[in-house]
DNA sequence: TAGACCCAATCC
DNA sequence: GATTGGGTCTAC
């Protein structure tokens, strides 16, 4: 008899903790395998962490523990091999233990669906097929405010696919009502470029020193900062074919892989079918293709997105991040783990290099390059030499900038479009905010529409024309009254994409607007199109959300603005002046090309700001050198450690108490340089029907910290009831 | 007094 | 995470 150590598919921290079965069978059974086992009285999934020979009868040993131990039988056993090698557990296990998160959650986040430990994985698809809605019926009447919204959105592309469409439940109840209708494609595979492969192209010098910086660094870690246009994608190439010659693999990291096709198609030019591409834009049967491919060894290098750091790659030499900054590289819902610490992580343990490029890194890696914990090279001139577009702050207090024909586009930024019109070149908008007007409310009995989920601001979207709320999606259809007085003229205020791209519209005769921002992009043919008909030139204007001004290359675009620079600073995290200064510093490289010069304009209600000010110039230095003394200041990272405690609880008091509790109870610790801050109302103060709460625990020295902060977890002032979720290095705060 | 509702305990 | 069972509230 075998006595079998299990977790189970939940990762709630009541039972985040081995549970024993029996097993009789001789069919194969060992560590990483996963198991279906009844956990009281329903069947899920479990994850086999130990086997042991067991000599006394299981009544003894039922005796003995106390309570019964139930069987697993062989037609239970769903693997044949550990889903997992070695060297991925140690990482899982790593990563458990620094994001003080439970290790099946982790498993679950590293392994594609079909593999996961749950139950679900069983039920996926292992063959690509895709399923795409299409509209059949366009009448609205007897809809709810959710299925009105996306059988606009449905109707407007005639097919979509499915997962694109939204909420499953909203679906269905179309589908029963009969208004739209769902069938299966064979998805397109990814398939390589039949473009003929790409030699390696020659180094500049500067490019060769970085090169062999990089190669000869002592450290495992090295930050790469190559100014936008210096040509890292090359060294990169050039790093992997070294690491390939010498027999080790790859792994590419991107921050979203849909918005940098680019960088996979220079990989599979220059290395063919040795490249394996992992990201969330393929379906659960491609992923598994992929993923199976990659374990197999049948590929050397993985190009990817976040997850594709726990790729099953063996005989690692080099971890990339690309795009080190960029804030998609942290997962938002738990384990909360960060792309670049778990690259770290993994470079440990499989002494594998770990390369961290950026034209503007985070204050984190910077100073740790600085500090010699990080080796460092950089790439200061732009392989074209290129010249830095001319840059104009434009003051949105001063009324002297503005024309009368309209109050969000300066006189300066209007001329510029006009200008860039009659020459065929184009122009680039980028405003950070969606939607049409950001808020309404009613003048006269001061109403104002608010979400009734989550308290928010509710924006008005004029192509689908519904109220929606962006923080938790709920949407309405927008009366044209108020509801508490009936009035119907109402107060519409603030201004996002839609309402920019309309006044260009207004204003300018004759001009063709394009718009990007997730409305769009939600539907990925849709955006495709669009970007490659701009790039074309069948548009002047692309307005859109930061997510244009990443990755794409747009050669006509010879003018680029942020409309209103400050939207990002008031944002209450102590990361707000660095994202601010990252958008400006992006938008202002996306401008001019080698044969013609750029301009940019940035318009803003604070043009003293530093971000601003250094974005403006891209002083990245000068930027780093400021922004490191407010931290200084504010006790922020790179000087401390953060992490966030988040309790919730549908009942308000009992989730204060508990949040007050587990302060105290730190406190009484008396723990070195920790410093605690609230329990604070976030500013989303109730979710789902959840109260929330956050502590903030600030700490220079972390590990005697978490070690408290794990046994605390783990002790009934942890168990009152209110869920704790830990955030590990948190973004914002 | 049955049914609704809430909460805490338990799961091997 | 999901289920259970006991305690308390509530409507007729």
């Amino acid at each position: 008899m075998k006595l079998i150590g299990v977790l189970i598919q939940y990762g709630a921290r009541a039972v985040a903790r081995t549970f024993s079965y029996v097993y009789y069978g001789r069919k194969k059974i060992e560590p990483r395998f996963r198991v279906k086992i009844n956990f009281n009285n329903k069947e899920i999934m479990g994850f086999v962490t130990d086997v042991t020979d067991e000599n006394r009868s299981q009544e003894e040993l039922e005796q003995e523990l106390g309570y019964q131990i139930k069987e697993i039988k062989e037609a239970d056993i769903i693997d044949e091999e550990p889903l997992i090698n070695d060297e991925l557990m140690s990482l899982a296990e790593k990563v458990a233990d620094y994001y003080i998160s439970p290790l099946i959650g982790v498993l679950q986040a590293m392994l594609p669906k079909t593999l996961s430990p749950k139950l679900s994985s069983l039920h996926g698809p292992k063959i690509a097929y895709e399923k795409w809605v299409k509209c059949l019926d366009k009448d609205e009447e007897g809809l709810t405010p959710k299925q009105i919204e996306m059988l606009r959105l449905i109707a407007d592309n005639e097919e979509i696919l499915k997962k694109e469409a939204g909420s499953p439940a909203v679906l269905n109840a179309l589908i029963e009502k009969g208004k739209v209708q769902t069938f299966s494609k064979e998805k397109n595979r990814f398939v390589l470029p039949i473009e003929e492969r790409e030699n390696p192209h020659e180094m500049s010098v500067e490019q060769r020193i970085a090169y062999d910086n990089i190669l000869n660094s002592p450290k495992n870690v090295v930050l790469l900062q190559g100014v936008t246009g210096s040509g890292k994608t090359e060294v990169y190439l050039r790093l992997s074919e070294k690491y390939l010659d010498d027999g080790k693999t790859v792994l590419m990291l991107v921050p979203e892989i849909n918005l940098t096709p680019q960088m996979v198609e220079y990989f599979s030019r220059r290395f063919g079918p040795k490249v394996a591409i992992l990201h969330s834009e393929l379906t659960p049967g491609e992923r598994y293709d992929e993923y199976r491919r990659i374990a197999q060894g049948k590929a050397q290098i993985v190009v990817g997105a976040r997850s594709a750091i726990f790729a099953p790659l063996t005989n690692l030499g080099l971890i990339i991040l690309d795009e080190e900054h960029v804030e998609s590289y942290k997962q938002d819902n738990a384990p909360h783990y960060h792309a670049r610490e778990v690259a770290i992580f993994r470079g440990e343990i499989s002494g594998a290099k770990v390369l961290l490029g950026s034209a503007t890194p985070t204050l984190e890696t910077k100073a740790r390059a600085l500090r010699g914990v990080y080796g460092y090279a950089e790439m200061k001139h732009r392989v074209n030499q290129r010249p830095l577009p001319q840059t104009n702050i434009i003051d949105l207090c001063n009324r002297a900038n503005y024309d009368k024909c309209s109050e969000k586009l300066t006189k300066p930024v209007l001329n510029a479009i006009k200008e860039r019109m009659e020459r065929g070149e184009q122009s680039l908008l980028l405003i950070n905010r969606r939607g049409y007007w950001t808020a309404v409310n009613c003048p006269r009995c001061g109403y104002i529409f608010t979400c009734p989920q989550c308290g928010g601001n509710l924006t008005y979207h004029s192509y689908d024309k519904m109220l929606k709320c962006h923080h938790c999606g709920e949407v309405s259809i927008y009366p044209n009254e108020c509801p508490q007085c009936k009035n119907t003229k109402l107060r519409r205020v603030g201004y996002g994409t839609e309402r920019i791209e309309e006044e260009l519209n207004d204003i300018i005769p004759g001009i063709r607007v394009a718009r990007i921002d997730s409305d769009v992009s939600q539907v990925s043919k849709k955006m495709e199109s669009i970007l490659k008909d701009f790039k074309k030139g069948e548009y002047d204007v692309l307005v859109g959300t930061q997510m244009i001004a990443k990755g794409h290359d747009f050669p006509k675009v010879t003018m680029s603005s942020v409309v209103m620079a400050d939207i990002g600073l008031s944002l209450p995290t102590y990361r707000a002046a660095e994202r601010t200064f990252g958008l400006i510093a992006q938008a202002v490289g996306r401008s001019g090309r080698a044969d013609k010069e750029g301009i940019a304009y940035i318009q803003t209600y604070n043009p003293n700001h530093y971000a601003i000010v250094f974005g403006a110039t891209q002083d990245y230095e000068k930027f780093f050198l400021r922004e490191m003394m407010e931290r200084k200041n504010a006790q922020y990272p790179p000087f401390v450690y953060l992490i966030l405690l988040e309790f919730s609880c549908a009942n308000e008091e009992k989730c204060v108490n508990a949040a007050y509790d587990f302060k105290f109870a730190l406190q009484d610790r008396k723990l070195d340089t920790l410093t605690l801050v609230g329990p604070l109302t976030p500013f989303y103060s109730i979710v789902g029907g959840k109260y929330k709460r956050v502590l903030l625990l600030k700490m220079k020295k972390r590990d005697e910290i978490v070690s408290v902060l794990k046994e605390l977890l783990n002790s009934p002032i942890a168990n009152s009831g209110v869920d704790i979720t830990v955030d590990v290095d948190p973004l914002d705060y």
